[in-house]
Formats: structure tokens, sequence, C-alpha cells
DNA sequence: TCAGCACTTAAACAAGCGTTTTAATTGTTG
DNA sequence: CAACAATTAAAACGCTTGTTTAAGTGCTGA
């Protein structure tokens, strides 16, 4: 077996483990006798149980920010050359959710499990992840966090980065317990719902969030 | 030291460590320790750490639950008397939001720390806490969400129901992460944001995210 | 006064944890 | 083929965990 085959058999089976359980009901020995590795290889490979952690992480990371910088880029030169500011908000929604996410998937990641696993990074984290994710990730998330205010003049700052919250809330809580709704859905009206189609309901109810009149201060 | 001190003692501390560490990261060493009470009174007064951790969610959820209900009834009366049917979606919000959170505030339990507490049932749900909720307090959920899907004729069921976990999430999350949230925007804006100020946010941000018009399907 | 009960205390228990160590085994290179 | 480095393997380490045991304390009612 080589290095590459037990890393990488190491990150699948911790993947999935975190998702479910968490990483603290998650022992190295559940995660390197379900990748079939000895239990020292963890440490070996990548030193600690942290550092597995965030091992995880990079692993959905980089390449979901890759496939959303990459959008956010087309999308900026494209508005340079016709500046129609209207539809921008939902734009910039489908861009986070089909381009970013469904690339994840086409690459074979599971979105599904990328949230849930961000789900756990903003509940359990310890500290050590959320400075990982933040140094290592930050940029893009303030890119979109950017050109999101931009195609929303009307909602005074303070305003849209609480119904930023309310968004990200919205779409890690109900996709990281995708299976767990879909499946009460299910058996109280029959209706199978996708990953597809929740995200195409999600898109235009996000963006009626973002969009809202603001009330005037009483 | 009295029994009823012991008891609520333990019950205090769990709840403060427990919104901020998680239940595993949380042992009970260092819950009998804060609480200045000896390490077998857990396993005496409560039985085993699951049950202490049930009767944490108990002690905020009863009181919760019981505002809710009693404001849904005043409003069931009222509706029947003069049933004018706009406005229902915002008056349902404020009902969960003022009276049920600002109710649980006047008991003197802290709100933040109660959607602190929920947003870990739902994460790190250990099975147990999910089912203890569920049969415990499901009723008084099924009530509100068959009130709210009244208020909203037009929008699907499915649709309905996927836009109410989206609400939860947007609260659960933004509210469970309150000073953390809080901290970054008074640090890059220099704005002060209370809880009855965000709630005030939350309210007409998430009534538009239920009420907005249901896309065909393509 | 004393038995009975509720509670507290200190100590120990077995089990599981992440990590380290040492040795065996592989694979590669001169 | 020999020598070296990389990887795997098995075993043990020290520590923390939730729980249990057994002794001790203090109050209450007969």
């Amino acid at each position: 077996m080589s290095q590459l085959d037990t890393v990488n058999r190491i990150l699948d089976a911790a993947e999935v483990l975190f998702a479910e359980r968490g990483f603290t009901e998650t022992s190295l020995r559940t995660i390197t006798s379900t990748a079939g590795v000895n239990l020292a290889a963890v440490n070996y490979h990548f030193g600690s149980k942290k550092e597995l952690i965030q091992a995880v992480f990079e692993r959905f990371l980089t390449p979901f920010t890759a496939n959303l910088d990459k959008e956010l880029t087309r999308r900026q030169a494209q508005l340079e050359q016709s500046p129609e500011e209207q539809l921008q908000v939902d734009d910039l929604l489908q861009s986070l959710y089909r381009v970013a996410l469904a690339g994840l998937a086409k690459e074979g990641r599971d979105p599904k499990r990328f949230m849930g696993l961000l789900g756990l990074a903003y509940t359990q984290s310890q500290g050590h992840l959320r400075r990982f994710i933040v140094s290592r990730y930050g940029a893009s998330y303030r890119r979109f966090a950017g050109q999101l205010a931009n195609a929303l003049p009307q909602v005074d700052p303070v305003t849209f980065y609480w119904r930023l919250y309310f968004m990200l809330g919205a779409t890690i809580f109900s996709l990281s317990s995708f299976d767990a709704i879909e499946a009460i859905l299910r058996e109280d009206f029959g209706a199978e719902s996708s990953l597809e189609e929740t995200l195409a309901r999600l898109a235009p109810a996000a963006a009626a969030m973002l969009t809202a009149p603001v009330p005037k201060e009483s």
C-alpha cells in the first residue's frame, strides 16, 4: 500500500466519521480501523489529530474556494462590460450554491458532507479550526461578501452583515442536516427532495431575506 | 448545603460550560469543581451525564414552550374574533422571538445561551438528546409550525417546511454565535448590537424569506 | 435517644483516549 | 546485492473519562 493510499484512506474515513459524529466523538482507533490502516499511521502522516482535522477541511475548502474565486472573477469581468445592476443578488447566490457546491460534487466530494463539517466547524469549533480556516480561506470569504454587499447598496452595512450570517446559518444548518430533514419530508409528504432542488429553493429564499426592505428604526 | 442548592449549582455550571465548549469537551470534573460540589453528586442526583444534559435542556425548554404555547393560544382566540389575515407571519415570528425568548430572559435564563445549546443539540446531537426534545416538546413545535403554515396558504407544504428549516437555521446559528458575531461587527463598524436589535433585524428578514414568491418549477 | 434517611465525601475502578516507542518490513538507490 | 530511507506494525505509555463503591455526616421523626 503506497503512502498516497494510506493518507487518502485515512482522510476518507475521517471525513465520513467526523461528519457523522463530530470530532471528539470520533477516536483515532475508529478512523484507522475503518480505513484499514495501523493506528500509528495518523500521527506518522499528519502529526496529530488536530492536523488531521485541518487536512480534512483543507481537502474540501481548497477546491471550493478555487471554484468560488474563479466564478467571482468571471462575474467581475462580465460586470465591467455590461453593468446591469439587476439580479446581482440572485446571481451571486447561484455562484455560491450552483458553481461552488456543484463543483465539489463534480470532483467526487459530497457537498452535504462538506456542509456537515462546516456546521461542526462553527458550533464545536475548537479554536484551532476557526483560526486555520480564517487564515487560509478568509480572503475568498471577504471577496464574496464584498461583492454581495455591493449588490445591496440600499442595505446598511450592519444590517447587511447580520443578514449575511442569517443566510450562512440557513445554508449550513439546513444542508448539514439535509438527510435528516429530507427523510422527515419524505415520510410526511411522500416528496423526495434532491440537493439541487433544495438549493433551487434556498437561493430565492435567501435572496428575499437579503433584499428585504430595511425597516426604519423606531 | 441543601439538595436544591447542589442540583441547581450543577445545572448552572453545566449550562455555561456546555454552551461554551460542547458536551463531550466538558467533563464532569470540570462541572463539579466549577459548581463547588463533589464529583459523585452528578451521578447521585441525575444518574448519568446524559441525564444531566437532558435536565439542562429541560430547564430551558419547559418555560420556553410554556411561553410559546400561552402566546399561541392568545393569538388563536384573538384570530377567531377578528380574522384579519394580514401580518400573521410577522406576528407569529414576533411571538416566537419577543415573547418566548424575552420571556426566558425575564425569568433569569440567558436566551443567547439557550440558542447556543440548541445549536449544539442539532449539530452534535447524540441521538438521545434529539429523541428527548422531540418526545417532550414536539407538540409545541408542531403547533407553531401549523399556525405558521396556515398563515402562508400560497406556499406549498414542501417548500414551506424547507423554509421553516431555513428560518430555524438562520435563527439558531446566528443567535448561538451572537457574541462572536457581535464582536466582529463592533470591531469593523464600531456598532454595538443588542439581542433585541438583532431580533428586530431577524424577524422581518425571516418573514421575507418565508413569504417570498414561490418560483414555478421549470 | 436512636434508628432511618438523604446527602456528601474520598477513593478507586475499568475503559478509552491521543501519542510515543521500538522493531519489522517494505521500497528505492548506488 | 547491499545500504539506506520510508513506511507499517505491535505494544506500551501516561492521562482523562464516566461511573461505582463504601464510609462518613447531618437532619428528622418516633
